[in-house]
DNA sequence: TCCTTAAGAGTACAAGGTACGCCTACGGCC
DNA sequence: GGCCGTAGGCGTACCTTGTACTCTTAAGGA
């Protein structure tokens, strides 16, 4: 055994995830993370093969961070608090959005989410092609909605442009724009799921 | 009134989705529209600001292809109509799929596409933050279906890794991989959007 | 002590967005 | 019919970013 790795996939993470967090998505460049970690630029390669694994890993630890723990209750309360710890996940380092957008199928924790989502899909009854939509269905709604909030939120710029639209030729837009930017994302995220779980109910 | 224009917006959508289709998403630069054009790459900047600005024009054209002249029939229907038709404009250029997603807000011709779904919504009976939430919820989804198609479709490779995986680690989801392959695009989009539309029926 | 492998640092290049400048060619107006 | 203002056409140049390559050094285990 040669001399050990200096740096850990941890602290790969960290410090993209500062880089981030500091200075927006498009600051996460090679050169920056490798700076935030007192290393050369080209030392980062010795640990990952190029930029898409280092934005693979980030958004595998952020996936890692999600507790899978669910309480008691019934299989709709028990998704809602699974999608809604995903959400809270992300909602932590809202610059990753469109990397975990991007690379959520290659990060290796996002199978045990799957599989925690589909345990509890088979405990509320469903089972074949019928889970598999379901599953689809909350995934794609998950997703959705962090893209809206992440490059449309209803409480943001766009939102409020809407609003001030001219009333006779966007009458139902501008009225709902302003109906909508009273609703934060939490209430936006649970109601629209809850749509999604009555749907599913109700199938 | 000087010499007119010689470039319409609408040749230099034409131009950026021949690239686009050709050689995808990666391969839509300044430099390769431009060539697409037979002009000078710094020629483009006189019809666009920007490459975003560029981008923008795009996304509001697949849009406005999307014909608003709904069907009788339930509001339901209504809906089933146009978001099927919104994802068969997008289908049409796969690539652009990224762009969509990112400039949806900016695109002025999805002003359109949002006032007629809420009329549709309204027609339906829902109004005030009712209405709101069914609105970004349909949105959402769409938005979401979109996204998985593109970068983890049922049918792609990722599908087939996942139900390639070891059973006695990772059960339901070999299982239910196995039985997504099988489901075609349109159908999974029809069913998830049928989920959706019962939970706004139901509530 | 030596060998293996990682570390550290610097150089170099290609791709892509875009600022800038020069000269040309239209087309309406005097 | 000549003039002027604006758009066109074209080429150059610069900055940022990802990444390949090379050379030398250092740290542990055999």
């Amino acid at each position: 055994m040669p001399r050990p790795r200096s740096l850990t996939d941890d602290q790969l993470v960290a410090a993209a995830l500062a880089v981030v967090d500091r200075d927006g998505l498009p600051a996460l460049t090679m050169r920056a993370v490798a700076r935030e970690l007192g290393v050369a630029t080209m030392g980062l390669y010795r640990y990952v093969s190029d930029r898409q694994a280092l934005e693979v890993l980030v958004v595998d630890h952020v996936f890692r961070s999600v507790d899978l723990d669910l309480p008691e209750g019934t299989w709709q309360d028990r998704i809602r608090v699974l999608l809604d710890r995903i959400r809270v996940a992300v909602a932590r380092h809202p610059g990753v959005v469109p990397l975990v957008l991007r690379h959520r199928q290659a990060a290796p924790s996002s199978l045990r989410l799957i599989e925690t989502t589909l345990s509890v899909l088979t405990e509320g009854g469903l089972s074949g092609v019928e889970r598999v939509i379901a599953q689809r269905t909350l995934i794609g709604h998950l997703l959705g909605f962090l893209q809206s909030e992440h490059f449309a939120a209803l409480s943001g710029p766009g939102t409020i442009v809407l609003s001030e639209l001219p009333e006779d030729e966007y009458p139902l837009l501008a009225r709902t724009a302003r109906d909508a930017r009273s609703v934060p994302p939490d209430e936006e995220f649970r109601r629209g799921l809850d749509v999604v779980l009555r749907g599913l109910t109700a199938g």
